[in-house]
DNA sequence: CTGTTAGCGCTTTCAT
DNA sequence: ATGAAAGCGCTAACAG
């Protein structure tokens, strides 16, 4: 069956007459190796069929060269962009990726830290779910000094870093952009303001709001998990607004676009009687339309920036040490989605 | 740092005047341990703040508790479903799961391959690259009958399961329904043929031209990525030919909405001048307009019965033994992208 | 440059 | 129902 015998470090070390610690030395690229010597043994090796044993290295090591990642979900664009870049430099870096989903649910996000815990993974990297209140179920990880380095859903915290865009800038150029085209009653839709890219998303849209003399409306506000489904209600109690806003806001593209087909199946014509823009430049954005205005999150960048920082603290070269890192994001205007050409 | 000495089972068997081998037994649910034992164990595990390190025991078992996935491109909506579904499935079962992805190119997978298997991971979750010839990289895993299960793109294998949609008959469906719709001359987009996926949906879309009477002609079958990028060119190819397409089956949506807006760019009308069809049902064809007819392809189901077939095997539950295994797919039309409403 | 030695923390016979 | 003991395969002092 799937056991039959491992070829292990003795078995080179005796066919070759010599230590399992030489072996050992030559199986890795140990400066103290005779060149020779170490061709004996890698040849030995392959001639075996021996094969690394991760595991009883990393018990020895107390080191697992793998990273734990923990994402509220793993199927959107956004996410698997990220995930397709901490895969490509962590692999680089020779370290495994751990993945799994918090569901949005801060229950599976506590299950998920403690598994991965126990799996002795040598770092986290993690964006919380909607309702995660505070940061306890990560004591265990802070307290035996495990890097952990949040991304996109971001808490504050002394030990960790956090890896964003600015979320409130981007919103607050959104909005003005839908402001220059003429709005004047902007819905924004919004999530979980616990999450940090909720709440700067919103203070970027009152702020813009408000530097542009625009008065805030709570009621313009809705807060839901930016589903298409959500989209649909939004339209639907826009629809049955009495003073009819003629901008929207949308914390995502998916939720946005949802909002323009509903809105048009109702006879609105975008963007001449309501604008819209998103968030997060998905492929939806440029196929909807009109196209949507959005805004390009580096969703790759952002996942080889948080893998390449923790690997660095893994080998202790350290490097940054902010706090916080902030990539850059662009307003993508596309035309189409605007009041005037 | 990372380590300040760990609580062990000794420490607390220490503490509790035991045997480690009795608090071993007392943190799993064996049998033969008191009631009180174990609580007693337990509770002191939890006073000392134990943590379970699965590497020591996965060095002593021989197992990991881990799945090794390998993946063309993490980046598609399609692959992020099927992801998810699997590590749901995985992570119930108490399986973590290791990603990695192939980028399209048999080089990587195969060093994918070595990777996990130096990582000891208990079974394979693997969809091949455009360019993989032939097993052999598996030998490895196969020799020492680790379980392999292959999804979507599949290689037949006496010692493997796979796990498809009958591209087949789908591809015929939707040439079939092309045909339907009065199209005579129809162009399908393909990619590499090493891969079953891109066969045999080039057989079915031949057998539906067969049996309604329409000649094969292979000037109007392309070979290249599906990428966005990929269906531009196929569309100004097809603004060239002397004799215009009316329809097109594209092996995924992405390509396929690329077309419909390069066509439209050019003054077409689609469905009218030209009837698109692709593959996947991604958000994406319900977005573009007119909307794309399409094949839903079940990628959460597919990841879910991947990992649970997996995991079936490897806690020796067995099940099913066939070797291939057909989930059920959906031609999903969307009338709005037909010839004839 | 190479060898000796002592574990890493856990599980699992085999005893009792 | 519990304990003793051996060892999974590797690595890192330390010694030479």
């Amino acid at each position: 069956m799937t056991t039959q015998k491992e070829v292990t470090i003795y078995d080179i070390a005796e066919a070759l007459d010599l230590s399992p610690a030489t072996v050992s030395r030559g199986l890795k690229d140990h400066p103290a190796i005779r060149k020779d010597t170490r061709k004996r043994i890698v040849e030995k090796a392959r001639e075996l069929g021996y094969q690394h044993n991760s595991f009883a290295s990393n018990l020895r090591r107390n080191k697992t060269n793998t990273i734990g990642v923990i994402v509220p979900r793993l199927n959107s664009y956004f996410m698997s962009t990220v995930i397709a870049g901490m895969e490509k430099v962590a692999n680089a870096g020779g370290y495994n990726l751990i993945i799994s989903q918090s569901m949005e649910s801060v229950d599976k996000e506590v299950a998920n830290v403690k598994t991965l815990f126990n799996s002795r993974v040598d770092g986290f990297l993690v964006s919380l779910a909607y309702d995660t209140e505070d940061l306890s179920h990560f004591d265990m990880v802070l307290d035996k000094n495990i890097p952990l380095i949040f991304f996109d859903r971001v808490f504050e915290h002394p030990k960790c870093i956090s890896i964003v865009i600015d979320n409130f800038k981007a919103a607050y150029e959104v909005t003005t952009h839908l402001i220059s085209q003429g709005c004047k009653r902007i819905v924004h839709i919004s999530a979980n303001l616990k999450r940090n890219v909720y709440t700067d998303r919103l203070r970027g849209y009152k702020a813009a709001l408000l530097d542009h003399n625009i008065p805030y409306d709570e009621k313009l506000v809705f807060f839901n998990n930016l589903s298409d489904q959500a989209g649909i209600e939004v339209s639907e109690a826009i629809l049955k607004m009495e003073q009819r806003p003629d901008g929207i806001f949308s914390s995502n593209d998916a939720c946005a676009v949802s909002c323009i087909r509903q809105l048009k199946l109702a006879g609105l014509k975008v963007p001449t009687d309501i604008a819209v823009a998103g968030f997060n430049n998905d492929p939806l954005s440029k196929v909807i339309e009109p196209n949507l205005t959005t805004v390009n999150y580096p969703g790759q960048e952002m996942g080889e920036l948080a893998a390449s920082t923790l690997i660095r603290r893994l080998d202790r070269l350290e490097g940054a040490n902010l706090n916080t890192m902030v990539l850059r994001h662009d307003l993508i205007v596309r035309e189409s989605s605007l009041k005037k050409g």
